[in-house]
DNA sequence: CATTCGTGGTA
DNA sequence: TTACCAAGAAT
């Protein structure tokens, strides 16, 4: 077992030369940490710190964020990806406003009563905005552990996740939680990495029982995630006389989930051509009386779990049936205010620019 | 417990 | 090119 006392030490103290400067590092605003967590599940440092600077520009408080349109916030979110990390974001913090008169509770029940705040994330948000040593544990937290402590359950299963939490629960500085924290996560982003770790940079590599036995290429256990699968769709680009086009809303709910899109459809087994089942899913499904033209590109987008292979049509606009919430005919000036995900935006940047 | 939910970077 | 990865949560 090694030495705690030293290891908290050897850790904190390493953090305390070499943390990064990261903007939402510069105060211990619990909705500034709130939001730069949401962020940072499953994205990289790099990726969010221009989106969480224009996010607080944008919403600055709990306050603006609370009564800002779903729309905007979608805006702000979008090519960030995991859209319902902005939409439990933003039905969270108008709990907050309403239930606890904008301030961020600081208790594990009631902050992890709130949408999108899980286990890591709830205790990311106490032990940083209030200093209160709950565990916060994270990929890189798993990893580094799993190496100092050669711990070798499966990080891949959902139940390993508490035996950290226990092993965290034995380490925390109770003195300052919100560096231990951050500190094990710093040290699996920058030391402590997936496939080449620096031990010999290491702080705390003397306390690492995996280092001391050599099996740190070894450790985390991990299992393998089976393959995608693909999903081909065919979409419209279509244009009305004036060169506006038609967009549609996607559901509540599922993939990309209130996102607009150039209306689409997916092929399953050629019954008919393509082209034919589109036509008349166009005009039954969306309502559109038009005239479809010929295959125009194709887009290839890879998700987390699937990949889509978008065929896309050019087609004429000739007119709507009816007024539908989740349809519009916008110009290209109307189109950027809508958020798009990222597989659509390069059909806008290619097809319709 | 396994699957769904995005995107861009990298070995 | 392929596979994996990056400060997870909801279902």
């Amino acid at each position: 077992m090694i030495d705690k006392q030293e290891f908290r030490q050897d850790l904190i103290g390493w953090f305390e030369e070499e943390m990064r400067d990261l903007p939402w590092r510069k105060d211990q605003d619990p909705y500034k940490i709130w939001v730069s967590e949401i962020m940072l599940q499953q994205t990289r440092v790099d990726t969010v710190i221009p989106y969480f600077n224009r996010f607080m520009e944008q919403f600055p408080t709990i306050e603006a964020l609370s009564g800002a349109e779903e729309e905007k916030v979608l805006k702000a979110w979008e090519g960030l990806g995991y859209y319902s990390r902005a939409r439990n974001l933003h039905s969270a913090v108008k709990e907050v406003h309403e239930k606890y008169d904008g301030r961020v509770p600081d208790t594990p029940k009631e902050i992890s009563a709130l949408k999108g705040v899980g286990p890591y994330t709830a205790g990311a948000i106490l032990s940083q905005a209030y200093g209160i040593p709950e565990p916060a544990v994270d990929g890189n937290v798993m990893r580094v552990l799993s190496r100092i402590l050669l711990i070798e359950d499966d990080i891949a299963k959902a139940s390993s996740r508490k035996v950290f939490e226990k092993a965290v629960r034995e380490l925390i500085s109770h003195e300052n939680p919100s560096y231990f924290n951050q500190a094990l996560m710093e040290l699996g982003a920058i030391v402590c990495t997936p496939t080449s770790p620096s031990c010999l940079l290491c702080p705390v590599r003397e306390h690492c029982t995996a280092f001391h036995e050599g099996v740190q290429h070894e450790l985390p256990i991990k299992t393998k995630n089976k393959k995608q699968r693909e999903v081909h769709l065919a979409a419209a680009v279509l244009k009305d006389d004036t060169g506006r086009t038609l967009i549609h809303k996607r559901a509540e709910k599922g993939l990309l989930a209130n996102l607009w899109e150039f209306p689409n459809i997916e092929i399953h087994l050629p019954y008919k051509t393509e082209k034919e089942q589109l036509r008349e899913a166009l005009k039954l499904e969306f309502g559109a009386d038009i005239a479809l033209g010929e295959m125009i590109g194709t887009i290839e987008h890879v998700f987390s779990h699937l990949t889509w292979n978008i065929h896309v049509y050019e087609g004429t606009l000739i007119e709507l049936k009816e007024e539908k919430p989740d349809l519009k005919v916008v110009s290209p000036e109307e189109i950027e205010v809508f958020p798009f995900p990222v597989s659509h935006q390069k059909m806008i940047k290619q097809f319709y620019k």
